[in-house]
DNA sequence: CTGAAAGCGCTTACAG
DNA sequence: CTGAAAGCGCTTACAG
C-alpha cells in the first residue's frame, strides 16, 4: 500500500502540502497543487492509513458493539433482532460498525471494548459482566446499554434503552389472570436487573387480582436450561391442584423450549398448561401453536441505542439519558381459558 | 485513557518492560516485575492502543465488510441472511469485524475499505462499482468476493463463494414447464455476470424442451423496479396468446413484487400466472400465495466466506480459490399447472 | 502558499 | 533481565 511519503514523492512536494489536500485545509494549498496532488493520490489509489491517523487525534467515525463471546454462541434471534436496525442506523449516519468478537482471551484481562477504535460503544448488557462493565464506564468512553445495567450506580450515570419490564410482566400476568388462572408459575431470568422487574410486575399483577403469591410457583431459569424436560416433569410432578395453570417465561426462547417440553410429556398447550414468553422473536410467531407473548420493540431498540450514542458522542445528549420503550401484549395461540380445577 | 507511559511510570519500569510483557516474552522479563507491571495494568484500566499497535505491524485480527452504502437502504434481507452467520463466524474465529458504512463521501474518492483497519475483506460484488473493485484488488489485501465478480480478468484471480446460477435458471425454468407452461417470461437482473448465467439456464432449459427462445418474453429490472404494476400491466397488455403464462424472477424481490402487482391487476397467481423467484429469502415462505423459489444456501455462502478469507489470510488457501454451491428448487404456492391455453 | 520538526502510542531490534 | 533509540504513517502548529 502507498503511503503518504510515496505521494509526496512523486508530486515533488512535501508530506504536509499531500495531507493539507487531503484535509481540505482550504486556502493553504493552491489549486494547482491540489489537482496535482488528487492526480497522483488517484493514480497510486493512495489511502490515508486510519491507525496512523487515529494516533493524530482524528475521529474515526467508528462505532462498537461490546458482546461478550462464548462458545456456545447459538443463533441469538434476539440479538439478531437489535443488530440489523442498529447496523442500519450507524451505516445511515455515516458510521462504520466494530463488532468485537469480544473473546477474553485477546489480550490480557481487558476488554477489548477499549482498544482505541471506537468513538463510543453499544453494550448489550446481559452478555458483559460486571466488572467489565465498570471498568468500560470508568474510561470515559461514550456508551449506550442496551437493558439497564445491574448495578445501581452505574445504570444511574449511563444511558441505555430499555423496555418497561415492570409493566411488561404486569400485562402478560394480568393477561393470564383474565383467563381465568389463578395459579400462575413464573420462571425467572438472572443476570439483568430487567428480569426483577418482570417479576415485580407479576407481583404487582397478583396482588391487584387478590391472589396470593406463591413462591413455590417460582422457577429459576437455570434448571430450564439445562435440562427443560426434566424442570417441566419436576412441575408436573406437584399434585394437580398444587401445581400451575400457566406460566410466564421471562423471555421467549425459555417460553418455546417449555412449550415442547410440556408437549413431549403430554400435556396439551394451551388446553392444560398456558404460556406466555417475553420479546416476541420472529419464532414465536410460527410456534406450534403460536406463542402469546409480551413484545419488546427490539427494532426500536437498536435504533434508538445508535441515535442516542451518536448524539452523545457530538454533544447532543446527556451521557445519562435513558429512554425506556413500551412493552406491548400480543395473544396469540398459546394461551387460553384455564380449565383445570382451580 | 492511561498510556504504556503510564503505567511505567507508576511501575517504575521503561516502557519496554511493560510492552514486553502485555506481548508476552517469555523469559525476558523476571516474573516479579512481570507481576507488578500486570498489577498495574489492571489497576489502571490500561488497554493498548489498537491504532498505535497496528502502526507497529502488528496484526488486527480483524475483517472488514465492503458494501456501499446507499441512501436507498431499505431493510435487505438478502445481506441480513448473509451477514449474521458471516459476523458469528467471524467471531467463532475470534476476528473482530469491521462494517464499513462504505459512503463515498467520507474521504476522496477512494474506498476506505482500504484504510488499514481490516486484514482482508468480504465484498458483496453487486453493490460496489468496478472501478472500486480493481482499486480493491490492486491493493493485493486478501478478499473474497460474495457473488462472481462481472470482470473476467478479476473473477480469475479471486476468491469467491456463489451459488452455481446456471444451474439455478436452468431448475427454475424446468420446474415451470415441467407444470406444462411454454411461453416462458423472465425479468433480468444486470450488474452481477451471475444474472447472465440464471439467464442462460433459462434457454438451456428452453433449449432442452425445444421451446424456442422469444426475446420479447425478457424483461429488463430496471422497469420492475420503478414501477412493478406499470410493469405487469406492459406485460398484460400483450395478447392473451403472447404474453406470458408464467415468469421466472431473478429474485425474490422482484418475484414478490410482480406477484402484489399482477394481483391488483386482477390476474390470480398461480391460476393464470406462475411466478418463481430466486434466492429463498424468509418472506417466500409467509408470502401469499406462498413463493415457489430458487434457493441459494444463504446462510452457508456467508459462513464459507468467512472461513475461506481467514484461510487466504492465514496463508491455507490460495486467493484464487472460488466455490460454488448448489441452488436447490423449494416448490410451494406461486406455480401451478398451466391453464391458459398455449 | 510550502516545508522542517515534533509528537501521537506502541513495538522491535540492539546495547548493556 | 532491563533501558535508550528508531520508526510505523499521519497531522498539526510553526517558520519561512
Amino acid at each position: 500500500m502507498p503511503t503518504i511519503k510515496d505521494v509526496a514523492l512523486e508530486c515533488g512536494v512535501s508530506i504536509n502540502t499531500v495531507s493539507s489536500v487531503l484535509n481540505n485545509k482550504k486556502g493553504e494549498v493552491s489549486a494547482e497543487t491540489s489537482r496535482r496532488v488528487l492526480e497522483v493520490v488517484r493514480r497510486l489509489g493512495y489511502r490515508p492509513n486510519a491507525a496512523a491517523r487515529g494516533m493524530t487525534g482524528k475521529r474515526s467515525y467508528t462505532i462498537g458493539i461490546a458482546d461478550r463471546y462464548s462458545t456456545l454462541d447459538a443463533p441469538d434471534q434476539y440479538k439478531a433482532q437489535i443488530l440489523e436496525p442498529l447496523t442500519h442506523a450507524v451505516r445511515s449516519a455515516k458510521y462504520d460498525v466494530l463488532y468485537y468478537s469480544g473473546h477474553p482471551e485477546k489480550i490480557g484481562g481487558f476488554p477489548a471494548f477499549l482498544d482505541g477504535r471506537s468513538e463510543g460503544l453499544v453494550c448489550f448488557t446481559g452478555s458483559i459482566p460486571d466488572e467489565e462493565i465498570a471498568a468500560i464506564k470508568q474510561s470515559g468512553l461514550p456508551i449506550v446499554f442496551i437493558a439497564e445495567p445491574q448495578a445501581q450506580d452505574i445504570r444511574q450515570s449511563s444511558a441505555y434503552v430499555d423496555v418497561e419490564n415492570e409493566k411488561g410482566g404486569f400485562l402478560a400476568t394480568s393477561h393470564l389472570i383474565s383467563l381465568g388462572h389463578k395459579r400462575i408459575g413464573m420462571i425467572q431470568g438472572f443476570g439483568v436487573s430487567g428480569n426483577l422487574d418482570r417479576l415485580a410486575g407479576y407481583r404487582r399483577a397478583l396482588d391487584m387480582a387478590g391472589i396470593p403469591f406463591n413462591e413455590s410457583l417460582l422457577y429459576p431459569e437455570i434448571a430450564w436450561e439445562q435440562s427443560p424436560e426434566d424442570a417441566v416433569q419436576t412441575m408436573l410432578r406437584q399434585p394437580v391442584d398444587e401445581r400451575p395453570t400457566a406460566i410466564f417465561c421471562f423471555n421467549d426462547v425459555l417460553a418455546l423450549a417449555t412449550m415442547t417440553a410440556a408437549q413431549q410429556a403430554g400435556i396439551a398447550v394451551p388446553e392444560e398448561l398456558s404460556i406466555i414468553g417475553f420479546d416476541d422473536l420472529p419464532t414465536a410467531a410460527v410456534a406450534n401453536p403460536t406463542l402469546t407473548t409480551v413484545r419488546q420493540p427490539l427494532s426500536q431498540i437498536g435504533k434508538r441505542a445508535v441515535e442516542i450514542l451518536i448524539g452523545i458522542i457530538e454533544g447532543q445528549i446527556p451521557s445519562d439519558y435513558h429512554e425506556i420503550l413500551e412493552p406491548e401484549l400480543v395473544v396469540r395461540g398459546s394461551t387460553a381459558v384455564a380449565r383445570i380445577f382451580n
